[in-house]
Parts: C-alpha cells; sequence; structure tokens
DNA sequence: ATACTTTTAATC
DNA sequence: ATTAAAAGTATT
C-alpha cells in the first residue's frame, strides 16, 4: 500500500501554504509520522518541511508525487503539530510559522542534518536532587493543596487559580502538584515570567525533582538547549520549567501545566504568530486532559472571571501584608514627599533594607532648548529622546536609537540644555546623595543597570544586582518595575512607589489592572520577617487601582474590574483584535486599514455584537506611520477568520504596496 | 526582431 | 518565498 505524506513546507511567506503531498518509499515510511521533518524536492528547490498528515492516498495522481530526499533525526511530537494547526488557525498565523514554535529548537540551520544519531547529549548542567526534606505545610497549602490533588486526579481537564498573596507559599503547592503528577506518570510543565527574575523557583524545582527536570532559558548555548529538548521528547526529563515558549515543550502525557505569575504580560508573544502562552497552555492541558493551575497574588479578571479559584490569604509566615500609605502629590508633584524622606532616613538610622519603584528608565524624560523650546526626538519614531547620563546618550526607548548627548542646540545653538523629568538614573543619584554617606549602598536595577552589568546578557545583571542587594547588609534598591518581581528577601522594611498613577495614564484598557498588579506586587516584598510599610507618592490619590491596592483588596479590585469591562464590552466579555497597517507615509497605512474595514462583515459597521472602532493613527514607530483597526468581537473563531480574510484579499490585492499587516488577537 | 521589465502562475 | 513562463514595453 502506498504511503503518502502530507507536508507543510516552512517558509515564512503568508501566501504559500501547504499541505503538499509526497510519496513515501518503504525504507522511509517506518520511521516518518505526524510531526517528522522531511527536506523535500519543492519547484527546483529543496525545502524543509513538516509532515502534519499520512494517509494512503493523495488528491494527486501518483506519478505527479514526488519522494522526501530524506529525513530528519527527530521532529515534535504528532499532538504539537494538532497544536500549532490550533495556533495558527486562532491567531491568524500561518501553519509553518506555528509549526515552528513547536519543533526542535535550531530546526532550521539542522537542515544540514542528516539522518544519524547526534553525538550524546553534554552541557545542560542539571544539577542532582539534594533530597532536602519538603516542608510542612500551611493551613492554607493543606487547602489549596487538596483541592489541587482532587483536580488531578480525575484523569480529565480541569483548571484552578490559586489566589495567593506574595509569601503564601504558592510554589510548594505547584511542587507538591507535580509531584503526585509525576507518580501518576505524568508530565509537567511550569511557566516562569522570566528565568533571570525568578532564579529561585527555578532552583527549588531543580533541588526537589533533580534530573527529571529540564530547565530552558535564555542563556542556554543551542547545544544546550538542544539537549534539554531532546531530554524531554525522550522521556529521560519529566518536568520542564521555562518562560512563554516552554509552553511548547516536548513533554508527553502532560498532567499538570503550572502557570506562575499568570498576570504577567511576558506570557504575550509580541512576534507572528501573536500568541499568548496561558491560552495556549489552557488549550494543551485541554486536549492532553491534564490541570492547568495559575498562580498570582494579582490575577487577571479572565482568570478571576473563568477558572475556580483556591485563595490563599496568609503569609506562610504569619506576618500580615504591610500598611499602605498613599502620599498626595497634588500639591507639589515632584521629588520626594516629605515623609517618604522621613522614612528612608528611618531605614538608613535602623541599617534596614528599601525598595522604591519608579516605573521609568534613564536619567530625564526628555531634553529641550532653553532658548527655542525645541524637544530632541526620534528621528525614526515620533517620541521624546530620553536622557541617560551615565553613557552620556539620547535614547529612544522604542527603536533603541541612540545619539551623543548634546551639548547645544541643532536648531539655534544655544548651549542651555533643559532635563525634564525624573528616571531611576536620576533618582538613583539623588537619593545616594541623600543616603550614602557610607555604608548604606544604593543599588538600581532596571535594564540600562542591567546591562551594564551583565557579562553575558541583561538578564544575568538582573540577578547579579539582586544578588547584590540581597546579600547587602542594608541599602536601598531602586529601580523599574523589575524590583517587583521575582526576588523573595525576608528584610526589607520599607516600600516606596514613585509617580504610581505614570501607568494608569496609558491609552490601554488593561492599564489600571497592570497599575494595581505594580502596587500589589511591591507590597508583597515587603514586611516579611518583620514590621513593614509601604509608601504610594500619586498625583491620582482616588485612582481605584490604587485606593484597592491600599487596602489590598484584589476580590474589590476585580470586581469592579469586571464590572467596567461588562459595561464597555471589553474582555472577557468580547475578545480583541486589532490589525495594525504601516508604511513609510501615513496615507497608504490609512487607505489600507480603510479598505479592510470595508471588507469586513457591514453587520459589524453598525455596531450590534461585534463592532470595530478605527482607523486610528498610532505614533510613528521605526520609521513608519501607523494606523490601526480594532474589533470587539462576539464571536472569537469567526471573528478571527473574518479579518484575516479580509486582510489576505487586501494584502493580496497589490493595491497597498509598501504597507505591512499585522493582526493581533487578545493584544495586550 | 530583440532586449528588457512587469505580471502571473505554480510549487506535491 | 522563489522561480520561470507569459505578457507587455521600449529599443534597434
Amino acid at each position: 500500500v502506498p504511503q503518502v505524506a502530507h507536508v507543510e513546507p516552512l517558509t515564512s511567506a503568508r501566501s504559500l501554504r501547504g499541505p503538499f503531498d509526497y510519496r513515501l518509499p518503504r525504507e522511509l515510511a517506518e520511521g516518518v509520522g505526524v510531526g517528522s521533518m522531511l527536506v523535500v524536492p519543492f519547484g527546483r528547490r529543496e525545502i524543509l518541511g513538516v509532515v502534519v498528515g499520512i494517509s494512503e492516498r493523495s488528491e494527486l495522481p501518483e506519478d505527479r508525487l514526488l519522494a522526501p530526499l530524506r529525513a530528519l533525526e527527530l521532529g515534535a511530537p504528532a499532538e504539537m503539530v494538532e497544536l500549532a494547526e490550533w495556533i495558527a488557525r486562532e491567531y491568524c498565523s500561518t501553519p509553518a510559522r506555528a509549526l515552528s514554535l513547536v519543533l526542535p529548537p535550531d530546526a532550521r540551520r539542522r537542515l544540514s542534518g542528516r539522518r544519524r544519531g547526534p553525538r550524546a547529549p553534554s552541557g545542560d548542567p542539571v544539577r542532582r536532587t539534594v533530597a532536602r526534606e519538603p516542608p510542612r505545610l500551611s493551613a492554607d497549602q493543606r487547602t489549596a493543596l487538596a483541592d489541587v490533588e482532587a483536580a488531578l486526579g480525575g484523569g480529565r481537564p480541569a483548571q484552578r487559580l490559586v489566589h495567593g498573596v506574595t509569601g503564601s507559599g504558592k510554589t510548594e503547592v505547584y511542587m507538591r502538584a507535580a509531584a503526585i503528577a509525576l507518580a501518576q506518570r505524568r508530565g509537567v510543565i511550569v511557566l516562569v515570567p522570566e528565568i533571570a527574575l525568578t532564579p529561585q523557583t527555578c532552583m527549588r524545582f531543580v533541588e526537589r525533582f533533580g534530573e527529571t527536570v529540564a530547565v530552558l532559558h535564555s542563556q542556554l548555548r543551542p547545544a544546550e538547549r538542544y539537549a534539554a529538548w531532546r531530554r524531554l521528547r525522550e522521556g529521560s526529563a519529566r518536568i520542564c520549567v521555562g518562560p512563554r515558549s516552554a509552553v511548547f515543550a516536548p513533554v508527553g502525557d502532560l498532567g499538570l501545566m503550572v502557570i506562575d505569575e499568570e498576570h504577567d504580560a511576558s506570557y504575550k508573544h509580541e512576534g507572528d504568530p501573536r500568541y499568548d502562552a496561558r491560552e495556549v497552555a489552557a488549550e494543551r492541558a485541554r486536549r492532553a486532559r491534564a490541570l492547568l493551575l495559575l498562580g498570582s497574588a494579582t490575577p487577571r479578571a479572565e482568570s478571576f472571571d473563568g477558572v475556580p479559584r483556591v485563595r490563599m490569604p496568609n503569609r506562610i509566615d504569619a506576618r500580615p501584608l504591610p500598611a499602605v500609605r498613599i502620599l498626595d502629590m497634588r500639591e507639589q508633584p515632584h521629588g520626594l514627599h516629605p515623609l517618604t524622606a522621613d522614612a528612608l532616613a528611618a531605614v538608613r538610622a535602623a541599617r534596614g533594607k528599601a525598595v522604591v519603584l519608579l516605573n521609568r528608565r534613564g536619567w530625564s524624560n526628555f531634553v529641550s532648548c532653553r532658548s527655542c523650546g525645541s524637544v530632541w526626538s526620534c528621528p525614526e519614531c515620533d517620541v521624546a529622546l530620553v536622557l541617560h547620563r551615565a553613557s552620556s546618550v539620547l535614547a529612544c526607548h522604542h527603536c533603541g536609537h541612540r545619539e551623543p548627548a548634546p551639548s547645544r542646540c541643532g536648531a539655534c545653538s544655544s548651549t542651555a540644555v533643559a532635563r525634564h523629568g525624573t528616571g531611576t538614573e536620576r533618582l538613583a543619584h539623588e537619593v545616594g546623595a541623600i543616603l550614602d554617606d557610607g555604608g548604606f549602598p544604593v543599588f538600581r536595577l532596571d535594564a540600562d543597570a542591567a546591562a551594564a552589568r551583565g557579562a553575558l546578557d541583561a538578564s544575568t545583571g538582573a540577578a547579579s544586582v539582586l544578588e547584590g542587594f540581597g546579600a547587602a547588609e542594608c541599602g536601598v534598591l531602586i529601580g523599574t518595575q523589575m524590583v517587583a518581581k521575582g526576588h523573595d528577601f525576608p528584610d526589607i522594611s520599607l516600600g516606596v512607589v514613585l509617580d504610581a498613577d505614570a501607568t494608569l495614564r496609558f491609552p490601554d484598557f488593561r492599564a489600571e489592572e497592570r497599575t494595581f498588579a505594580l502596587i500589589a506586587q511591591l507590597a508583597g516584598r515587603v514586611g516579611r520577617g518583620g514590621r513593614g510599610e509601604v509608601l504610594v507618592q500619586t498625583i491620582a490619590p482616588d485612582a481605584r487601582a490604587i485606593a484597592h491596592a491600599a487596602s489590598h483588596d484584589s476580590d474589590g479590585f476585580v470586581a469592579d474590574e469586571l464590572e467596567r469591562r461588562r459595561a464597555l464590552r471589553y474582555p472577557p466579555f468580547s475578545t480583541l483584535i486589532r490589525l495594525t497597517c504601516s508604511a513609510p507615509a501615513a496615507a497608504p497605512a490609512r487607505e489600507a486599514a480603510r479598505a479592510v474595514r470595508q471588507r469586513l462583515p457591514s453587520a459589524w459597521r453598525t455596531g450590534a455584537e461585534t463592532s470595530v472602532l478605527g482607523p486610528a493613527a498610532l505614533f510613528r514607530l521605526r520609521g513608519r506611520e501607523r494606523e490601526t483597526l480594532l474589533v470587539k468581537a462576539h464571536e472569537r473563531r469567526a471573528a478571527v477568520r473574518a479579518v484575516g480574510e479580509a486582510v489576505s484579499a487586501v494584502a493580496d490585492s497589490g493595491e497597498h504596496p509598501q504597507v505591512m499587516f499585522s493582526v493581533d488577537v487578545e493584544p495586550h
């Protein structure tokens, strides 16, 4: 019986889609199945393709089928091919792009690899189990675990949200759940926001479970990454800990999928396909009949609404959460409030530790000429450049453009350059001037400090700053939102948030949720193992997000938030689909967006159940003008298909040269 | 008639 | 995406 392989070619072209059929000769048919990678003749070239199906016949006559040239050693698991097809549909992408997510790392460069056994896995350093006695569980942990165990035992898909304050011991619950899954001979995936900021979580898994853990992180070299992937694929490792992309780890017979800090923005992928690892995890868990276990101190409205919740309201050390005090800055919006200055001085006097969060990098927001008023802005983007004093550059925080810091105005030659606003660099400098009279060090943690510190990359640098602060006897840690994440120091007695409403001013329906989470996360890091206080400086002291964060009321906040979203028909009460058209000039981008809008179902324009907003202009980015459409969809699958078809029609029409189209389902 | 550019069609 | 054939255009 002839065997036919349905093959999806791995090209980045949107318009080229398979599957294409190939005849499998007997000697290949043995080892080739769904997920196998084949080098196939295609036109007059050779390309790499993925087998997405096997059958006995083709729509084409047999004499038109060619045979693959060879098969690669290792492909993706068959069920991951199905998941990739789901992603291509759900996120308006292509099979090839979605498939490349689930293939062995570096699959494309492996094209040269013939069908031979690769060298023995090397690298991928994994410590042996320390066999440390697991700690006794708190009452909260026992309750949560009992619930999780019941959900795991069923062998049917289930979801749980562990809503536990920072320090309530969620990681221990994850590990006990993982142990149960392993005992059932099922695999485990643990997603964490960013390895560099959560080294403790990863280390704890490695210490508890040893060689059955494969940790995927950004610093792995290609050979190490491949070795880790292979250990999972072959089943010698059964637990994978990693960031967003680990949702595609080749873990067989998955029993448990954990998403730690489920609210974290890093779970959303910003390239094509623009998938959300939380949604992919939910889909994968459902297909595998596994338990999806979300954890957060500040869950998203979506999870709160849709997932059965287990509360862990108490810290494991029984310490109360710190008092949060809102400092109204409307009278004098700049600098430190007198109470903040006093509190920092008191921490220094007591030789304690403080954390100060200011979500703005650099020395000054923007610089202008005192004489003619012109503002230094990015040549590629419509934004002001930020002054970085240590490196003496003006930098664009959107495209990475850098130029030397100016000494005189390019327009009028005045030498008076005004620096406006304060970022973390300046703040660290100023706080240092006040506090650092020897023996009370100031640590700075932001992307710049991390990059300067990290020998290999920024995440190493971030980890090293945190290590330094953790090891210090006393001091203050100043930085962007990075200071509110991951670390777990027992001796921080003061937390400060400056300009707490800055994140509220983003034109984004998640702005309030993000602001709430940021303040709540910082509060969670304060006062473990002792007394603590949090000060929040703001010119919006009555904002919901800030008021609820001050009273540690995440239930109340989410209840309000869900009400607002229902009224405005935002997720989870609709699906958002964002289309962005970009071009070197504004007019073609706008015309393309209008053309797509024209091709959308006419019922959407009356705004009944599904509605379209826009086109609206976005600021110029990387030299491209942008226009955006926003669809609030009632029925997700149908809406994604309709948008996809409209975009393909307009993009393929040839009437909009130089316009690039990007579709984002559930954008951030 | 010939060289060059643009359009269209196909890839199992 | 890549390629080649087809169709269209300017040049001798």
